[in-house]
DNA sequence: TAACATATGTAATAGCCGCTAACATAGTCA
DNA sequence: TGACTATGTTAGCGGCTATTACATATGTTA
C-alpha cells in the first residue's frame, strides 16, 4: 500500500547534504526525484528539463552530464516506477494462499492503486510514445511484471506456466485493471456518474472470466 | 469501418481552393486537418501549432484568429473524434437484431478499431489532461456515447436503461475495451507475445460478464 | 457609392525550452 | 605534482507559444 516513488533516502548517496561546493554530488538521484515530483505535479507533457534542474540547484546545462535527452530522463523514471510497481505487486499477493483468487484480485487492486496514486506517473508509463517504443529494458521489465499475473492465474487454474491459457486470461485481466485505471486518472468514472464498488467489480472480473473456468 | 478522419470533404466550404488571395478562405477546417495528421503522425505531444500553421500556408499567427490557445484547438479536434466514433459506433451494431450479444460486441470492436487506426488520435481523447479535464462540452459528449453501450447492455438484460446493474456492466465492457486498446497502441500485447484472437476474447468478456447475468 | 465596422491575415517580439559548445573546477591516480 | 576524467557553468542557437500592433479584405449602412 505504499508505492513510494519520492523521496530516495534508501541507498543513501555518498554526499547526503553536498551543496556547498561547485560539484553537486548527487545530482543525478535528485534529478530523478525532481522529474518524478514535477510529472506528478504538472503532467507528464508539460515537465520540463530546466524546471527540473532549478528544483535540483543547478543549471539547465547540468543534467545532459547524467541523461543523453528528454526520453532518456523519462525512461529511467518509467523503468524505476515499473521495477518499484513489480515489487509492490509481488508484496501484496504474499499473504494470500499459493493459487487463491485473492492472489489475483491483490495484483489487480495494486495496479489500480498506483495508477490513483502515480496518476502522472502512470500517464508517463503508458500513452507515452516518447521515443521508447520498442525499448529493450522497459520491454523486459513489462515482461516481468506481466509474469507475476500469468504465474498467478495459472497456479489458481492449476496449469503450468506457460500454458497459453494463462497468459490469455492474465492478459483479459490486465486489459480490465489497465482500462479502468486510465478510465479513473482521467475523470471518466466520475463524469458517467457511476458508483461502483472497485472491489466488488473486480472479484466480478476476475470471477466472470477466471474463476468460470476451474469448473468445466 | 470507415473512421474517416482525414478529408473533410463533406460539408464542403465556402470557397474550396482559396489560396490566392490575402484571405485563406477556409482556414480554421484546414488547420483541424492539419492538426489532426501531424497528431496522427508525431503524438499529440510533440505536435506545434506552428507546424500546422506552415502546412496550412499561413503565418504561426493566423490560428489565434479562429482559437484561443493550444489547448482549444485540441479540443475541437477531440470532439470532433468522440462524436465521429459515437456515430460510427451507432452504424456497427445496426446490422444485428435489437437486444442481441452481437450488438454489444459490435461496439466493443468498434471502440478497438478506432484505437487502431488512430492511435494518435486515441492518444489525444483519452491520456491527454491538457487543460479540459472538467470541460462541459467533452464530458456531455462522452456521457451520449457511452449511453449508447448502456443502452445496448440494458436491451440484452431486459432492463430499464437507467438500471444501475446495466450501466455497471456496461462500464465492465467499457474498461475491457478501453485497457485493450491502449496496450494494443502502446505495443504493449506485442510485447508480451501473445497470441490472442481479439474477436474471440471480445465475445468471452462479453459472455463472462453480461450473458451470465440472464440466467440467474 | 463611400465610409465605417468587423473579420482575418502578417510581422515583430517576449519568454519559454531542448540541446550544444567552450570553458571552469574538483577528484583520482600515475 | 601533473594529467586525466567527471561534473559543473555560461553563452547561445533554433524552435515553440502567445501577444501586440498593424494591414487587408469583406460586408453593412447611410
Amino acid at each position: 500500500m505504499d508505492h513510494t516513488l519520492n523521496a530516495d533516502s534508501s541507498s543513501l548517496p555518498k554526499k547526503v547534504t553536498a551543496k556547498a561546493g561547485y560539484h553537486h554530488g548527487d545530482l543525478r538521484t535528485q534529478l530523478l526525484n525532481a522529474v518524478r515530483l514535477l510529472v506528478e505535479e504538472k503532467g507528464a507533457e508539460n515537465f520540463s528539463i530546466a524546471e527540473a534542474a532549478r528544483k535540483a540547484g543547478v543549471s539547465t546545462a547540468a543534467p545532459y552530464r547524467h541523461f543523453e535527452d528528454k526520453p532518456a530522463i523519462l525512461k529511467a523514471v518509467v523503468l524505476d516506477a515499473m521495477t518499484r510497481n513489480g515489487e509492490e505487486m509481488r508484496r501484496v499477493m504474499q499473504p494470500f494462499p499459493f493459487g487463491s483468487i485473492e492472489r489475483i484480485n491483490a495484483l489487480g487492486q495494486c495496479y489500480i492503486d498506483f495508477a490513483r496514486q502515480h496518476p502522472g506517473i502512470f500517464r508517463l508509463v503508458f500513452g507515452f510514445s516518447e521515443k521508447h517504443d520498442g525499448d529493450e529494458d522497459l520491454t523486459a521489465c513489462g515482461r516481468e511484471v506481466f509474469g507475476i499475473v500469468i504465474e498467478a492465474v495459472a497456479n489458481y487454474l492449476d496449469l503450468p506456466p506457460n500454458h497459453p491459457m494463462a497468459a490469455e486470461r492474465a492478459y483479459m485481466l490486465w486489459t480490465f485493471v489497465h482500462g479502468h485505471s486510465w478510465l479513473i486518472i482521467d475523470g471518466k468514472t466520475k463524469a458517467q456518474d457511476l458508483q461502483i464498488d472497485e472491489g466488488v467489480m473486480l472479484s466480478a472480473v476476475s470471477d466472470g472470466l477466471i474463476a468460470s473456468l476451474r469448473q468445466p
